[in-house]
DNA sequence: GTGGCCGCTAAGCGCTTGCTTAGCAGGTAA
DNA sequence: TTACCTGCTAAGCAAGCGCTTAGCGGCCAC
């Protein structure tokens, strides 16, 4: 039975996943999400607490997933240039093929109770302070070279950030073409020297 | 009178893109407009006739603006160069000066009826022709080097529609300092050969 | 002065919302 | 067989939704 419960817990938290996402938080009603689910709207409240607390755990394991991304490209190698080829990669490549998800985390925000809110944004720093460090350590090294750091570090975040908005399966680019091509323009904002 | 129904009907405009954009359309109820407003609830229909009407009107409006400024920032020069700078340097203000507005253009699409919807898609693609031609032209005449103008065109883009969704009137820069930061990177992002 | 008009509102209609409650099948244990 | 537990649903509640209707008050031409 637990597996059979954590299955229809799994199953709404999807279909809540794809009705935030395409219509948002407030477009949604939990009779979409039940039914999305297959189950009746009462069954939602057995395995949720309420519809704000499903957009929480959405945007907490979006936002986590996020950060372990970036952690481990980031830890992947010593070289500043690396570590961003690696980094602008993940993070494309993730905001490409879980756009679903991706929308929900940077898009429903003000959907989310206050203290929720403050939780979640705690991470996003943490997101961009990782960003910030990889692109300082560039230019301390001589590798990058840019007039502005940290709005540099913004850019690229939000260039890949974005690419959840615009993204579309069948469009006529793959996640990981995206994402080289996105490499080679990260490599040009940040002012990189010539390769090795 | 005409002037004081003007008025009204601009005063309700004005509270619907406030509220739009800080809770979503959905997010929003009439009474949330014409409170904002200092009207009544049924005031709202004296002047427009429905909500979702009125979203029409303000993304129309703003969409508009926005292929109105790029049309003008590209007629501003001959030369491929200028124009990416004068197309980037409008865009970004534009987006970081009005994101409450262009927050509604950007991210209220889905609620838009379908007609609506199509017609305001028109215009995008019109937004986004604008700027490929300008990259591809570059490219042509040897200003630019990148290996996909198409998707290089679509990062430039990217990059600034994205400000309104990060940008904060108390924030560090102001509109016109990320404009130039954005000038140095879309340079960059099309492989400009060194300028005149 | 007065009849007509116009911008606006008070009140409320029918419906949908998030969420609760009472209870029902079907499996488990003794 | 019986008593119980677990995962779920049918039904529905109070509140809030978009929008309508009937009518009021102040200004206008005459």
């Amino acid at each position: 039975m637990q597996q059979v419960s954590q299955d229809a817990r799994a199953r709404l938290f999807a279909a809540a996943v794809e009705s935030f996402a395409a219509k948002g938080f407030h477009g949604t009603t939990t009779r979409d999400i039940a039914s999305g689910a297959g189950m009746s709207p009462a069954a939602l409240y057995v395995h949720h607490r309420s519809k704000e607390e499903l957009l929480y755990q959405i945007s907490r394991a979006g936002h986590d997933r996020t950060l372990a991304l970036v952690e481990e490209a980031v830890a992947s190698s010593r070289d500043p240039r690396e570590q961003l080829l690696a980094v602008v990669h993940a993070f494309v490549v993730h905001h490409a093929e879980g756009h679903t998800g991706a929308r929900i985390v940077n898009y429903e925000l003000a959907a989310l109770s206050p203290e929720h809110l403050e939780e979640i944004a705690a991470t996003r720093r943490r997101i961009e302070q990782e960003m910030r460090d990889v692109v300082e350590r560039g230019v301390e090294a001589g590798a990058f070279s840019t007039s502005d750091p940290h709005m540099t570090a913004l850019a690229l975040l939000s260039l890949g950030i974005d690419v959840a908005r615009w993204y579309r399966d069948e469009g006529e680019w793959s996640p990981a073409q995206i994402a080289d091509h996105y490499c080679e323009l990260a490599l040009r904002i940040v002012g990189a020297t010539q390769g090795p």
